[in-house]
DNA sequence: AGCCAGGACAAGT
DNA sequence: ACTTGTCATGGC
């Protein structure tokens, strides 16, 4: 039976919560959903709208630093995503596809990436990060987040930026984006700039979206945005995890362990989840190569 | 030196 | 509807 997490004690640094089953920090922020995170000694740190926050495990405890009760229940509890009951989701993945030998690749898949918990991140910067990450590798994704933040972000502490919203970056420019590292990416990044910054409805009909191809065909009008980079953004910003995204590594997972096919539908809503699942153990499979 | 990275576009079949 | 070349950039 799910129940939700607990908070057991509040400090001026954080708060620490009991009974947040599964979940790792270490899983959910390395598994390449966000840019704006990394790890230090079992701490993953990284900035959310205008705060640089902490979280680590520690046996059955979260403990999350620079949070207050009052934002942690309001806000993180739903950004973790600790709200929903992912025992339901590992146990569905995992029996979701008809065929044993594909099931045994699902179960092995859970066994390694549970823990992972899809993050609810903010929409604008979901759908701007992803549309850097095109044809682009995590780290350097990581290093052109942090120069958009660096030179067009609210500086909110010590060398620490908000992410700068669609409004700034489309009045810096392409020229200005450009020379942040995003490549033949900046005209997309600003053609999303104008799609967010000139129409204050356009993420709102994307959430409002009663179909995911809606939603896909709405997010698809701004250039630059393909197939990939919609579901991601639909996933990571919009919760939408029925949304499956296709890069080069779940290419690869799928010949190489789903010769005769993989239906993601048969995931229904945790699709997204599955995928993620599938991403985080090819590459964890890989460490090292 | 060439290939790859959480791809998409435009032009050509 | 499906294939191909091209787009910046850095790490290996």
């Amino acid at each position: 039976m799910f129940s939700l997490p607990v908070i057991v004690d509040e400090t001026k640094d954080g708060v620490t919560v009991s009974n947040v089953g599964t979940f790792s920090p270490h899983k959910t922020f390395d598994c390449g959903q966000c840019f704006r995170f990394s790890e230090t000694d079992g701490t993953v740190s990284g900035i959310v709208g205008k705060k640089r926050v902490s979280f680590r495990r520690d046996g059955d405890l979260l403990y999350a630093g620079n949070v207050t009760a009052d934002e942690f229940s309001a806000y993180f509890m739903h950004y973790l995503s600790l709200d929903r009951d992912y025992d339901s989701v590992d146990s569905a993945v995992a029996t979701a596809l008809p065929r044993e030998s594909d099931a045994a690749v699902m179960r092995e898949a859970v066994r390694v990436s549970s823990g992972i918990r899809i993050l609810r991140q903010e929409k604008w910067e979901t759908l701007c990060s992803f549309i850097v990450s095109q044809n682009n590798n995590i780290p350097r994704i990581k290093k052109i987040v942090s120069a958009l933040c660096a030179s067009l972000g609210e500086r909110i502490g010590d060398g620490d930026y908000a992410f700068p919203d669609a409004k700034t970056v489309l009045d810096a420019g392409e020229e200005k984006i450009f020379s942040l590292g995003t490549g033949f990416r900046a005209p997309y990044i600003i053609d999303a700039a104008r799609h967010v910054a000139e129409d204050g409805t356009f993420l709102d009909r994307v959430a409002a979206a009663d179909s995911y191809e809606d939603a896909d065909a709405l997010l698809r009008t701004v250039k630059g945005v393909g197939p990939k980079v919609s579901a991601c953004t639909l996933l990571f910003g919009f919760s939408r995890t029925d949304a499956f995204p296709i890069d080069v590594w779940i290419k690869r997972v799928m010949e190489k362990y789903f010769p005769d096919g993989l239906d993601y539908n048969l995931f229904g809503d945790a699709a997204g989840i599955a995928q993620q699942y599938l991403f985080y153990y090819e590459r964890y499979v890989n460490e090292g190569k």
